[in-house]
DNA sequence: CCACCGGTGTGATGTAGGTCACCGGATACT
DNA sequence: AGTATCCGGTGACCTACATCACACCGGTGG
């Protein structure tokens, strides 16, 4: 699993054995089972996650008692709610395991330590919040332009896998659409 | 307008006079006029723009050539196709002067120089970006959960002052609602 | 074996918001 | 002045989707 997250590093810059020792050392490995919460709203957020293994929704729970979905994380993803994590101000989203999980967690205090001792993570950093700040971008416009069915076939297009993975609530949640509807568009 | 640039860096990570003039010459200052383009849709995206002065909206047009607006840029903005930017690939965004606007560009290969030459920089790009991607983060949540009528008092309560810089028509495309039904809000 | 529950389909009905069509006031161009 | 173009309001109608209600199936645990 530490080869796993050297490798992901490495695909944006290049460690030498002790850079990567150095970088590993800020982290801490950990595991949780289905059902269980790495982050619940309103409490603090320790850290940022790296995933390694199993699969996970943000979510958010309006004041209907509704479940909106901002992302699912898989295998190499980062989650937490960056917000409440850059801010230590307590948290607005959950995230929870839809299938067992193992992470790399990373204080906020260890980020920035991580940063300072070793600059080429910072362009990492930098790398991933460009990428997932056009993601972001391009799903607004998704939102903004398209119907839930255009949205539902673009989300098997580009994951299919994940359709498979998680019932079609959570999918509904995601897309924006009620259960029902969507279950309606496979028509 | 040099002056602001460095205030607005400055905010983020303090820069001594030389770091300064090292940045600086990395921008070239240019002014545009209202109707012009900064970035055309199909064409390539030379540079990322920081807004002096002026108002633009970054807009992508459907097939039914409807525009959808992604935001609009004001001053002490950073803006552009990023996509396209970063990817060095034909724009899918057009960006478009609301009000004659004054910016300083950064070519791409030029942003790589100056974070190389300077990370202190690296470091300010992290933390825009990172900005950046948490308030996509909170439009997307706001399109899952809330009304027309509810992103549109969200946005007075926000941005009041673009509320009177802006037709009422963009602020439709900027909430994803049509021109009447925006109208009809009001009441 | 049965009760329960999570996941899914489907009908009936309600509603937010889209679309189309038209109008009237304000600039702006010549 | 006169005309076009932008901007905004409003009525009539339509459609995509939400909501509510119910029914079915396949576990899983007492």
């Amino acid at each position: 699993m530490e080869q796993q997250l050297r490798e992901h590093l490495e695909q944006v810059v290049p460690l030498t054995d002790e850079e990567f020792a150095l970088a590993l050392s800020h982290f801490s490995g950990r595991r949780f089972r289905k059902h269980q919460f790495l982050i619940q709203e309103g409490h603090p957020v320790p850290c940022a996650y790296y995933v390694v293994s199993g699969l996970l929704k943000l979510v958010h729970t309006d004041e209907a008692g509704k479940q909106h979905i901002l992302s699912f994380a898989m295998e190499d993803w980062w989650e937490s709610d960056f917000r409440a994590y850059h801010t230590q101000t307590p948290a607005s989203l959950a995230l929870e395991c839809l299938e067992d999980t193992a992470v790399f967690c990373l204080t906020l205090p260890d980020y920035h330590r991580l940063c300072a001792a070793l600059p080429k993570l910072e362009r990492f950093f930098l790398h991933k919040a460009t990428l997932g700040s056009m993601a972001a971008q391009q799903r607004i416009l998704s939102l903004l332009t398209t119907s839930a069915r255009q949205r539902y076939e673009q989300l098997l297009a580009q994951h299919p896998a994940l359709v498979q993975r998680v019932p079609k609530t959570l999918l509904a949640a995601y897309l924006g659409v009620s259960r029902e509807t969507l279950s309606r568009l496979s028509a």
